[in-house]
DNA sequence: CGTATGTTTGAACTCCCTCAACTAGTGTGG
DNA sequence: CCACACTAGTTGAGGGAGTTCAAACATACG
């Protein structure tokens, strides 16, 4: 049930253009390290522009014609890469860009004065991410990759512009800020009704599903999350995240080692 | 520190036109049946414009040139007035308006499928509403009123068009989401971190806020949501609600009756 | 003015947290 | 290459914050 109607933003409109029928797990880079690791800490940028084939499985040009989708392309398509555990932003920083996880996974968290932080989201590849700073310019979460990843960089200002001109982008920036709040009340509804077997649960199902709407298996997937960040993005401590994963599998609902999840009773996970 | 940028959206540009320095409480319909009950019980809705006084201390037309002023208005501006109880708009009914609360007061509650609902949201007069129908042409949560309140009716598909022609407009509806996905995840952080008693202070500042934002009181104001709707919101049961403000008030920080809740000691509220 | 609805408070219970110990990976440096 | 440290995950035992059940009280709505 949770955020149903959220994860289509990582479809391409151009069904025939989906990454095909990935029976097993997305393609996890097995060797961590194998990439050569750029200079510097911050990740790289690159003035390479997002190829077409790329963009089209992305979240932002779901729903637009050839020439505006070119249009996007000339607007965007700066790249950067992030490594596991780095920023993207902070929470403060100056909000410039809009951005889309082309490739690996991300989390967001929201900071306390007292300093307890929270993860308010999980961004897989295809999803949108930086719309925390559209309210006051400055981004209110800060954004960490979970595994080496990489994400286009869409300009807000210019974004707007092409808004302008472009119904058809308009309408899409519109959806994507009605999915992240429908998606976000959806999580209230996790965090202030549901028990920790539901919220795990519900957890997974999302997780599932989402990785089917971007054309991978709903059934097997590496969650790069800590048990401590599924455990603060769920409310609850990691300990009760560990005990309730292990008790589905003495159930025969999933089957995990670690990160890697396969779901085994997708109806009976739907069940509590 | 729960959303303090978001409850900017309830003040006019124009600080002069705000209602002024009300001491008291916001102006409560002491005797709540005093306005003659329209025919029907979902409300009437009036022909007549919102009058400009009322318009510029509402949330849409912060940051708009008189001129732009006047555009919206002959847009927007249907009134219509909901009862308590009643419905402004439910779960899955087509989305077709935006709404700006214009006086009185409006929960949004959210279903899991189960039939257990969550209060979402809390909307006081001068803040918008029904933003979480963008993202499917539907709603995704039902809205009531808390009390006998009227809204503004913003036609969505015109107001897009208007924020092609205005780009001060189409501003003004990016933060109106910006700030609502930076409140959710503000209320996600309280859901997930927070003990009860952190819980409800931080409700209790985040509506005094607002309410010196609108003008009226910080420090005395009137609730209209029961203690079943406070603990949905903040997660926890409306015994634990009523024990804590009742815990509050012992300590010195409140002081209230029913739903009339003055702050004492803010900075002690602060504190926890 | 009476009844339904909302609020307060108490007492027992329970779900989840806390603290702790142990295991299994992963990366580092000798 | 192995030993080491370090992070992540699992599992157990005990305790506590908040829930549940219940009953009395207050409020306000029709």
């Amino acid at each position: 049930m949770l955020t149903s109607t959220a994860a289509q933003s990582a479809l391409a409109a151009d069904s025939a253009a989906s990454p095909g029928p990935a029976v097993s797990s997305p393609p996890q880079q097995r060797s961590r390290r194998a990439t050569p690791r750029a200079a510097g800490r911050t990740g790289t940028r690159s003035a390479a522009r997002c190829s077409s084939c790329a963009m089209r499985q992305l979240c932002m040009p779901q729903g637009l014609a050839p020439d505006e989708l070119s249009k996007l392309e000339t607007l965007i398509c700066s790249a950067r890469s992030v490594h596991r555990g780095d920023t993207l932003y902070r929470s403060g920083d100056s909000f410039d860009n809009i951005y889309a996880v082309r490739s690996g996974s991300m989390k967001t968290v929201m900071a306390h004065r007292d300093g307890r932080e929270q993860v308010t989201g999980l961004r897989l590849a295809g999803e949108a991410l930086g719309l925390d700073g559209i309210s006051d310019d400055r981004h209110a979460c800060s954004a960490l990759a979970l595994e080496d990843s990489t994400v286009c960089i869409v300009p807000y200002t210019a974004l707007k512009s092409l808004c302008r001109e472009i119904g058809s982008m308009q309408e899409r920036l519109h959806k994507l800020l009605g999915e992240q709040i429908v998606r976000e009340a959806a999580q209230m509804m996790v965090l202030g009704s549901l028990s920790a077997d539901e919220r795990v649960a519900a957890f997974l199902l999302d997780v599932s599903e989402r990785n089917a709407q971007r054309g991978y298996s709903w059934a097997e997937f590496n969650l790069r999350m800590t048990r401590e960040d599924m455990g603060s993005y769920l409310g609850m401590t990691l300990e009760t995240v560990s005990r309730t994963l292990s008790r589905f599998q003495k159930r025969g609902l999933i089957d995990t080692q670690g990160k890697h999840i396969r779901i085994v009773d997708l109806d009976g996970l739907r069940q509590v």
